[in-house]
DNA sequence: AGTAACATCGGGAGAATTTA
DNA sequence: TAAATTCTCCCGATGTTACT
């Protein structure tokens, strides 16, 4: 038995986000039956359409919180660390409002990035709170243990370690400028029967994101050809 | 009410990578 | 180099929503 392992190609990533362009977000069936786009989705399913959305929708929110995460921490420069409860308050600060359950939300995701080893978890004896602070492997970020849909031509990992740690960088310091745009989405998420237009919301979201990406990576380039380069 | 389409999730399996 | 682990993808079950 098994399955027919049939990986997302650039076209049919390209012909599905057209097609949630003009049919809009939950349209699979539209979307297959779309002459312009029949051939190039002709062996996906509209299960297969939807599961790539979410896993997309599920990725996005992954950089989302990591970059968030790590914005706070890289402006908390406590020598010991900070606590949920200071990194809370910073993204409230920056947001003025989040989610109500963003704080447990927050707390288990700090807990997992430092299972990762991708933040450096303090204990300190005089406080039951666990602190966090960035370490060396803090922008040096695997890929997310949920299904990347958008990188389609899969590159190995030696190729992908190969490059450094600057396109995982690229992608968090998207995410940071995608961030704050995002967690509106999942304000509203809460109230799921809207949460078609939010989707639709998200993909335009995931294009700037793409965007920034394409920026960073120019950005990359120059700073590995000496050249120096200040963020603002 | 019946039906079609969709959302969500768990789990299985193959491929790729790491580790011993 | 084989075994173990991780990543990626798909299928199917179940429940919900929208339409007729």
């Amino acid at each position: 038995m098994g399955n027919q392992k049939l990986k997302w190609t650039a076209e049919e990533e390209e012909a599905l986000l057209a097609g949630v362009r003009k049919h809009g977000p939950g349209k699979w069936k539209n979307i297959l039956r779309d002459p312009e786009l029949a051939e190039q989705l002709s062996s996906r399913s509209n299960i297969d359409l939807k599961v790539f959305i979410y896993l997309l929708f599920n990725y996005l929110f992954l950089l989302l919180y990591d970059g968030m995460i790590f914005e706070a921490l890289s402006n908390l420069t406590d020598a010991n660390g900070s606590d949920v409860s200071a990194i809370f308050n910073f993204i409230e600060q920056q947001r003025q409002e989040v989610p109500p359950n963003f704080r447990r939300m927050l707390s288990s995701r700090l807990r997992r990035l430092a299972a990762q080893g991708k933040l450096e978890k303090v204990s300190h004896l005089k406080s039951t709170q666990n602190f966090y602070k960035m370490n060396d492997n803090s922008l040096v970020q695997r890929t997310p243990h949920v299904a990347r849909p958008k990188e389609s031509n899969t590159k190995s990992r030696q190729q992908t370690n190969s490059q450094g740690p600057s396109i995982s960088q690229q992608i968090v310091e998207a995410s940071i400028t995608a961030a704050y745009k995002l967690v509106e989405v999942e304000n509203k998420l809460d109230v799921s029967k809207g949460a078609a237009e939010e989707i639709e919301r998200l993909m335009k979201l995931a294009e700037e994101a793409d965007e920034m990406l394409v920026i960073a990576r120019e950005m990359h380039e120059e700073c590995s050809q000496g050249k120096i380069m200040y963020l603002n």
